[in-house]
DNA sequence: AAAACATGGTGCAACTAGCGCAACACTAGT
DNA sequence: ACTAGTGTTGCGCTAGTTGCACCATGTTTT
């Protein structure tokens, strides 16, 4: 039961735990924040200690309580910090080239780096139409998103299967069909520059992506547009090269590093 | 050299320290991080201390390493929970609105919050000319931002008084021309819905600023235009009625809460 | 109203985890 | 090799955290 040497200290880990229960699903009614006892419980973890450490990370506006409902929510001070990591960075450069490829089809745009084996949205532009839950900060295994494909394009397959090996037992089966089939589409991200996902997440019906490289050339990141609408299907190829094109630019643009950066637009 | 009884949990001040200093100040070359022996030493704190300190946040995504450099940085754990913070949500909503102002008037655009006497800016959509260097996350006292004014426009004479009497002390002098004059200021924003501030940061040259409500009608948030083009100083009126349109409206897409946003453009 | 049940906070002894010192690997400059 | 720098680790000692109990407020029953 005990983890590896490779371990944080017990208050930071406790801390992180709460941090991360306060962020919740984000799709759900928990914008109004958590009482003590029920994070206690989750944790399983006595009240006091939950107590105990709410009010230091409040201190440090790690997050905020609301005087009213007495209920803990993510503070100003991750938004502070965050602001200054270079995923924030990267979010700023890219926005307005996402937003564009959103506009341009009207339909969902991401932006998304790996993490282990997962994919996390760092930037999400949605269409015009519908509210669209917020996927930013969000984690998704690999063969789920529609970005894996292009995140994983230029790695050895040994590697790429061994990453899969890292979820696909724990994971779903429904919506991956195979490794095989998986690791033959990056063949098509090496040529054609873009990969086309046919099932996804959310209620989409494909998704496009392509990969972002930074200044050496390496994929750091990628961008995709998750197709829902029903007559975007037959135009999977067109958008396909239009995000690549994107991709490419915004690669450019990465690459200047601290020059000014022009609006796509 | 105790402190007072409200005080976080050693470690947790010790971890918020260092990321404080990873956060550093944003416009020097402090971009590729900074080495655990320079952190201790400007925290006054052993090394040891710092190197375990930082394996924690490391493990848990708080910072991240160059392998190369070994030096450390803020990491994507840290984007991933602001993502989910209240302030997060308010930039979703606002940047629209702001980025058309910037649009409009060629100039840099903000959104501010107030933190205790500090102004907390949360986003900053540059005009299209020069690099600007990056102002979200950053806090400055309220009498020095141009949304200080806006901000604080509602509040009683009395604890306004009170509140610059925590900075005044202890602030430069240059940049204001005393409280009083700043007070009387609060009053235009009350009957015009906007202030100007002739002295500001950076290479400005005045500020303006309006004030955006929540669904109660109080005043959470504000948004701000620098002037900085000598042309468009004659103008500051206008931008001024813009400047509260826009934030007029802003306070009616927050007040809708989860309804669908509409682009403004 | 009082009872019953919440939730959030506190005092205190036991104990564990973090502290600082020093010594250790490791790379890089003369 | 020497010096000088950085980052990591072992270990005794101390300080901070833990968990139990109890208390102080609200909120719902009966």
């Amino acid at each position: 039961m005990t983890d590896n040497p490779p371990m944080s200290s017990a208050g930071l880990r406790r801390d992180m735990e709460i941090l991360e229960i306060l962020a919740g699903h984000g799709d759900e009614r928990d914008a109004d924040g958590f009482g003590v006892s029920w994070i206690a419980q989750r944790l399983g973890r006595e009240k006091s200690q939950v107590s105990r450490a709410l009010r230091g990370l409040e201190i440090e506006g790690m997050v905020e309580r609301d005087p009213l409902t007495r209920r803990y929510r993510l503070g100003w001070r991750l938004f502070a910090l965050a602001a200054r990591t270079e995923q924030s960075r990267l979010v700023r450069i890219s926005a307005p080239y996402v937003r564009r490829l959103a506009a341009a089809f009207d339909e969902d745009a991401y932006l998304c780096v790996l993490r282990g084996n997962m994919v996390l949205t760092l930037l999400s532009v949605p269409s015009s139409r519908a509210y669209h839950r917020v996927w930013e900060g969000v984690s998704v295994p690999v063969i789920m998103a529609a970005a894996g494909r292009s995140l994983l394009a230029e790695w050895d397959e040994e590697r790429v299967r061994e990453l899969l090996g890292t979820i696909l037992p724990a994971g779903l089966d429904g919506s991956v069909g195979g490794s095989d089939e998986w690791l033959k589409e990056l063949d098509h991200v090496r040529t054609a520059g873009y990969a086309v996902s046919d099932v996804e997440l959310d209620d989409s019906e494909a998704g496009v992506s392509a990969p972002v490289r930074d200044h050496r050339g390496l994929i750091t990141a990628a961008i995709s547009v998750s197709v829902t609408r029903a007559a975007s299907l037959g135009r999977l190829h067109e958008i396909g090269v239009s995000v690549a094109e994107t991709a490419r630019e915004l690669s450019c643009a990465l690459g200047d590093g601290k020059s000014a950066w022009r609006r796509p637009d």
